[in-house]
DNA sequence: CTTGTTTAAATTGTATGCAAAGTTGCTAAG
DNA sequence: CTTAGCAACTTTGCATACAATTTAAACAAG
């Protein structure tokens, strides 16, 4: 009787788009809209200090206002938007001045979840990290930065989510998050990045140790060097925004 | 012309109810029924369990579904509400196990605070923490368990801000007012109150002295004793949910 | 009595209309 | 030429209508 899930196009008169969306689940709309925002964020089709409005962008990715709003009001809450008071808002830029306050922030998090992930973690898990740390090598090998950057992060989330703690786990994912808005433009230097892979041997090793106090000094050194590099990315890369 | 600020009820058909509510400025509805439902949900109005609609509460507070949609996303993010699949939303509870969670966490966070703020903290701003050390001394003498916690609360909040870092003040805001949650019942033993004024006597000293490697392990533990003592709290009320 | 099916009710998601408020640009006057 | 005032437009906030889906209850059949 209800014809469920076919071709019936939902919300009977939309934006007025010939745009057949293919109707997803149904409390889809707004949390895929803030989806495509954020890629095209990261993308960079939305570049730092661009103004967006609710009307501009609603139209551009063919949803009314109301979805839209609720996918500005979470990035807003990520910090990868700025409400400006009556003129729409703008895509935050990342500063070095916020890079220097998230970064101690993911520092202490992650020497935290070094020592939780060491007493959680089973022996699939560091094997499946081991695997992980691997694949890095060869993309670093290869010089394939961006996979580089995939896997590396994949680690880190994988360090996450041995710790069982998933309230950590959502922290600093809103944090790595905001961050990964400037990998597209952060080039690491040759020295730099040999470093990291040479701390990176030594946090497995720790973690295959099962050594969570070694591994939360190593990760926090980790993250304090990552901090520098990403402050030079982003000084390099000029004020975006303001 | 535009009448500005008088008592225009904005809104022209309101809900329906007569309720003339005074035209706060623009953008503060949303924010307003999330504070109210906060406050709600601390002063027990609204207990722990209970199920919760959207229609069922803008009428109950006199607002249309859309502010209130929007604190509801905000109470969910801030996990003082539990979204139901097709059945409303459910005031969390705080369990031993979300305790256990979040505290590790809020220590590594004041942990860095405290480290934070030693490089950062003016003579005035130690003063004023000094005065209100004071204060709640004054209220643990006097047995009075309520102000006593507000006056930790902004205590720790003055080394939070005493940090220079708005993301992480932010950051700790979110916990702490997600365990606030479970102070109204958080009755402390004699012992483990004394237990924590001498603590952040201890505290106090080592900002003073600006001993920021110091104040970061006092802090942690002070955490940590926080967390077994809110445990048992948690405890003695029972599960309150599910 | 139990189980399956159908129907009705409840609830949320989405779209849109309307009002208010601020910003910006233009015009006029000094 | 500069400044001040006014007006129009831009943009968001709030309310409400509508549609769709899920849950749950009731009824019937085995």
């Amino acid at each position: 009787m209800n014809e469920r899930g076919a071709g019936v196009q939902a919300g009977g008169s939309r934006t007025g788009r010939g745009k057949p969306r293919p109707r997803r689940q149904r409390g889809a709309l707004h949390r895929e809209t803030a989806d495509r925002l954020r890629d095209m964020i990261f993308a960079g089709e939305l570049e730092p200090g661009a103004r967006v409005t609710e009307i501009a962008l609603s139209r551009r990715l063919g949803v009314s206002r109301t979805p839209l709003r609720e996918a500005f009001r979470a990035l807003t809450a990520e910090g990868l938007l700025e409400p400006l008071p009556r003129r729409g808002a703008r895509i935050a830029s990342l500063t070095a001045e916020l890079v220097d306050e998230m970064f101690p922030i993911m520092g202490a998090l992650e020497s935290l979840a070094g020592e939780l992930a060491c007493r959680h973690i089973t022996d699939a898990e560091i094997a499946e990290i081991r695997a992980l740390h691997g694949q890095m090598a060869e993309h670093h090998a290869r010089g394939d930065l961006d996979s580089y950057f995939r896997l590396n992060q994949r680690i880190h989330e994988s360090i996450m989510a041995a710790t069982r703690n998933p309230t950590l786990y959502r922290i600093y994912l809103g944090l790595a998050g905001r961050v990964r808005q400037a990998r597209k433009a952060a080039n690491v230097s040759p020295a730099r990045w040999n470093e990291a892979m040479d701390e990176h041997a030594r946090i497995l090793a720790a973690l295959e140790r099962r050594d969570g106090e070694m591994l939360a000094v190593l990760l926090r050194r980790h993250l304090f060097n990552k901090q520098e590099a990403l402050k030079d990315s982003v000084r390099r890369l000029g004020r975006g925004g303001d």
